[in-house]
RNA sequence: GCGGGCGUGGCGGAAUUGGUAGACGCGCUGGAUUUAGGUUCCAGUGGGCUUUCCCGUGAAGGUUCGAGUCCUUUCGCCCGCACCA
């Protein structure tokens, strides 16, 4: 038992964490310094939309960005962590009509509960930057670069089949359709044809592919997602000619239906042609004739899939001849037009050319409507292909197969082409998209699978869309000097009443001409307001502009960026378009927003279960809070797992923790009883046990600064149980009369300032109570060290005989190889007996292998 | 189907470039302090005939003086996208 406990101080965290909370408050210690000449470091964490109070996921996001943003601080950045709310959305609407109230009371109501836990846990948020972006002061910015696209061509309206959530009773982005569902509240969407505002990411679309390369500091796997919702195809738009009702070509544009295909080697196995059951034209092409009924009940029918069984990829395909046929324009042929379910309407052009000896899909609707497969690629020792190699064979247009080949191979019955490779970038492909743009039939194309963004929602709680629909002059933007369109927040959302049905709203004059107009009732996507948020933080007072190009640049990018992973695509993606966007208009010079991605993983609960109200399972933060303080909240929380894994939540876990800061408590305060002056320190005169507590001081400093650079937390802190064990040793084998009071000193001030990012309340109270030092201990420097310190002068290496471990020996630090193997040679004496080392191998300061024969 | 990731003690997890597997913590066992519980401190804790011997990172091969780490095959789990021509 240490010998002075009875004079050290009870750690009392609720004490401390009022104290500090308070006093850190008054100092506004952490606001940027506008002035400062050190380099900038921008840690962000996702902003929370204000539902209620913040849960364990929000505990943990901004724990994580908290640690980081301490620890920069700490080692000389001028930080700027700014925190805000997303404030605008839908759940505040639905919220608002069931507690009798209004959304924006609401959402204030909820703000303030989550900012006074966000204090309470100890977050340094420069809080003079505080954005919420259902302030008129906000949004005002985000109408202004709404009409910036607008100017620039990047918003349009459209009408368009679009994603329609019957239970949000609004329109959805196709980001925000997940396996047919609502994103949401995860309502089945339908399908309806509305006229809707877009915004036209689809103009960035490869710059978008390309710059993931730019973003080393992020995930793979979100760079990969992003990639694949991106959908880059490389192929051809291949003109087909239509022939009218007696099979005539058609010629000239009336006659043309375009494809596209990434297959162009396998043109001469285009056995029919198949359009969307959207397809424009499609029913002027039956109409009046026998097949009219036929293909009417296809798309009739194609109506009714749902989003949901579409996503399950096991439909049934559905077709009907037109009765109409097209021409080959590379074999010649005339191939039937028939309308497919499984045509998709708005990728590529929405017509397709069957191909089904080699495509699944094709190949199923042949077999069900019986029509021809024509084998073209074949591999050189399918029992067909000595047949069909020179073209000088009985020509086959049926086949015995199960399914398509999807092989590789070479192409028959091809005409000139036979014999060349196929595939996608293959030869044959090659040769024939070359004579397809040589006979004008044809051309080299790239398609996408990204959407252009559809952003109008027919919902109140949003940005109001600044647009005025004149009867004379069409639809017109607001004039900038009279933004922002304010919303109102007094709608009678009980009663039912939308921005559509409130005239005070509505009503307005046409800003050229000056006639009676109406002004747009719907609003904004909030993922609109969320794509900027991260630039208004470096300049939220800003009248004149969302943010002056100074401010943006000397802050942007974002250094470290936090949250979660179901952003992988929705938020990041549109954050990036903004950037870039806002880049092309002048606003600010970097290419992307964000340098350093951490998706942080999920806190689940004991048993594996997510979270959530309606299982019943939530651990609220102030079950740990309130008995333990925030600083165990915050240890356990980064020290139970690495930050971007799932963890299960554990009560042994939090003890562990609040165990940790109470001997970390103890050992500073027994340091700090023999504390001189560290600058004192003369590394000669310290005897063994200090110089291994000296040593040890150096490496878990230089492992803990390295692990959080890496954002390494789990790691970080279990270095700095390792420098408080050793401290412990030390006091345990020094009284207290022989220790030495310049290295107490220093080890104390050590475990203090590295602990301090993580623990904020109890270092403070520390570095002030027991280490008597003036000044906050984030205005300190971070401790200095020198790995090559921690050194001993003799080191333990491990000797292996042929790779197998016989023995560990201790040689002098810096021992040469001879040196090494001579001490090995010595300790596996038994092992080598009667053998000759042909060989060993010296990896200095860590082994020896020694290889026998 | 396509794409990505992960398999290490009773548990969470370490091992940054191939070089002493299991750091650190939880739990557990024993001891000290204590009237007791709690706290704290000390020691131990992968498995195996308990003895300096063998086996151990999902499984099987391979490369290497040496493999948790690299290669091939395979099993299991997780995530994302999905009738994208």
């Amino acid at each position: 038992m240490c010998d002075h406990a009875h004079e050290i101080p009870a750690y009392d965290a609720q004490a401390i964490e009022e104290k500090w909370m308070k006093s850190w408050e008054e100092q506004n210690l952490f606001a940027v310094d506008t002035d400062s000449t050190k380099p900038k470091k921008y840690v962000l964490e996702m902003f929370p939309y204000p539902s209620g109070d913040l849960h364990m996921g929000h505990a943990r996001n901004y724990t994580i960005g908290d640690a980081m943003a301490r620890q920069a601080r700490m080692r000389g950045y001028d930080v700027l962590h700014p925190i805000g709310f997303d404030a605008f959305g839908l759940p505040a609407e639905n919220a608002a009509i069931k507690h009798n109230t209004q959304a924006a009371a609401w959402t204030y109501k909820n703000m303030d509960q989550a900012l006074a836990t966000m204090k309470r846990m100890g977050f340094s948020y420069d809080m003079d930057r505080l954005v919420k972006t259902c302030s008129p002061d906000y949004y005002r910015w985000g109408q202004w670069i709404f009409e910036k696209l607008w100017e620039r061509g990047l918003v349009y309206r459209k009408k368009n089949p679009v994603n329609w959530c019957p239970k949000c009773e609004t329109v959805l982005a196709n980001e925000q359709v997940t396996e047919g569902r609502c994103w949401r509240c995860d309502s089945e969407v339908e399908k309806r044809d509305l006229e809707q505002w877009y915004i036209k990411i689809t103009a960035y679309a490869q710059e978008l592919l390309d710059d993931l390369e730019k973003l080393p500091g992020w995930p793979e796997r979100v760079k990969q997602m992003q990639a694949n919702w991106i959908g880059r195809s490389e192929g051809a738009e291949v003109d087909f000619t239509l022939c009218d009702v007696d099979g005539n070509p058609i010629e000239g544009d009336e006659g043309k239906i375009t494809v596209f295909t990434t297959r162009a080697d396998t043109l001469f196995g285009n056995t029919f042609f198949l359009l969307a059951p959207e397809y424009k034209g499609l029913m002027d092409l039956v109409e009046g004739t026998g097949y009219e009924a036929g293909v009417r009940e296809v798309v009739e029918g194609a109506k009714h899939i749902s989003a949901v069984e579409r996503a399950q990829g096991t439909l049934e395909k559905h077709g009907a001849f037109t009765g109409r046929y097209v021409i080959n324009p590379v074999s010649g042929a005339k191939v039937p037009v028939w309308v497919a379910d499984y045509v998709i309407s708005d990728y590529g052009t929405g017509a397709v050319m069957a191909v089904p000896c080699g495509d699944a899909r094709d190949f199923d609707f042949a077999r069900k409507y019986d029509l021809p497969i024509v084998p073209i690629i074949l591999s050189e020792d399918d029992p067909l292909y000595e047949d069909l190699k020179d073209e000088q064979g009985t020509r086959v247009t049926s086949v015995d197969w199960d399914e398509a080949l999807t092989c590789e191979g070479k192409l028959v019955q091809s005409g000139k082409y036979t014999g060349m490779t196929g595939g996608k970038h293959s030869e044959g492909e090659a040769a024939i998209v070359a004579d397809l743009e040589a006979a004008g039939t044809g051309k080299r194309s790239v398609q996408y699978r990204l959407r252009d963004w559809l952003i109008s929602r027919q919902r109140y709680w949003g940005n109001p869309i600044p647009a005025i629909h004149c009867e004379h002059c069409g639809i017109v933007p607001v004039p900038a000097d009279q933004l922002p369109v304010m919303l109102p927040e007094n709608l009678d959302l009980t009663a039912g009443e939308t921005l559509a049905e409130c005239r005070d709203f509505y009503e307005t004059t046409c800003p050229v001409c000056g006639a009676p107009a109406r002004r747009e009732t719907d609003t904004m996507d909030t993922f609109t307001c969320s794509s900027w948020y991260y630039l208004r933080y470096t300049d939220p007072h800003n009248t004149e502009l969302p943010f002056s190009r100074e401010a943006a640049n000397r802050f942007m990018p974002v250094d470290n960026y936090i949250g979660g992973i179901e952003h992988a695509i929705l938020h990041l993606l549109y954050s990036r378009f903004f950037t870039k966007a806002l880049r092309d208009m002048g606003l600010l010079d970097v290419d992307e927003p964000f340098t350093n991605l951490l998706c942080q993983g999920m806190v689940k609960d004991e048993n594996g279960d997510t979270m959530s109200k309606s299982r019943g399972n939530v651990v609220p933060p102030s079950s740990v809070i309130e008995p333990f303080g925030a600083d165990t909240m915050r240890l356990a929380i980064l020290f139970i797992a690495p930050p971007e894994k799932d963890f299960d939540w554990d009560p042994k876990a939090v003890e562990g923790a609040n165990r940790f800061i109470k001997r970390a408590w103890r050992i500073v305060w027994q340091l700090a009883e023999t504390a001189g002056d560290a600058a004192s320190l003369d590394k000669v005169a310290l005897s063994k046990p200090a110089l291994e507590l000296y040593r040890e001081r150096h490496r878990t400093l230089a492992k803990c600064t390295e692990d959080f650079d890496r954002g390494q937390f789990n790691t970080a802190i279990s270095a700095m149980m390792e420098l408080v064990n050793a401290a412990s040793a030390y006091i345990n084998v020094v009284p207290a009369a022989e220790r030495d009071a310049a290295l107490t000193a220093l080890v104390a001030c050590d475990i203090v300032s590295v602990l301090a990012p993580i623990c904020p309340f109890a270092c403070e109270e520390l570095w002030h109570a027991a280490l008597g030092r003036e000044g906050s201990v984030y205005t300190a420097p971070w401790p200095e060290f020198d790995a090559a310190e921690a050194a001993a002068d003799e080191v333990e290496i491990a000797v292996q005989v042929l790779g197998k471990m016989r023995a560990r020996v201790m040689v002098p630090a810096g021992a040469d190889a001879a040196v090494m193997q001579a001490a090995a040679e010595a300790a596996v004496a038994k092992h080598i007996e009667g053998k000759t080392v042909v060989k060993a191998i010296c990896v200095p300061g860590k082994l020896v292998n020694l290889v026998v024969k």
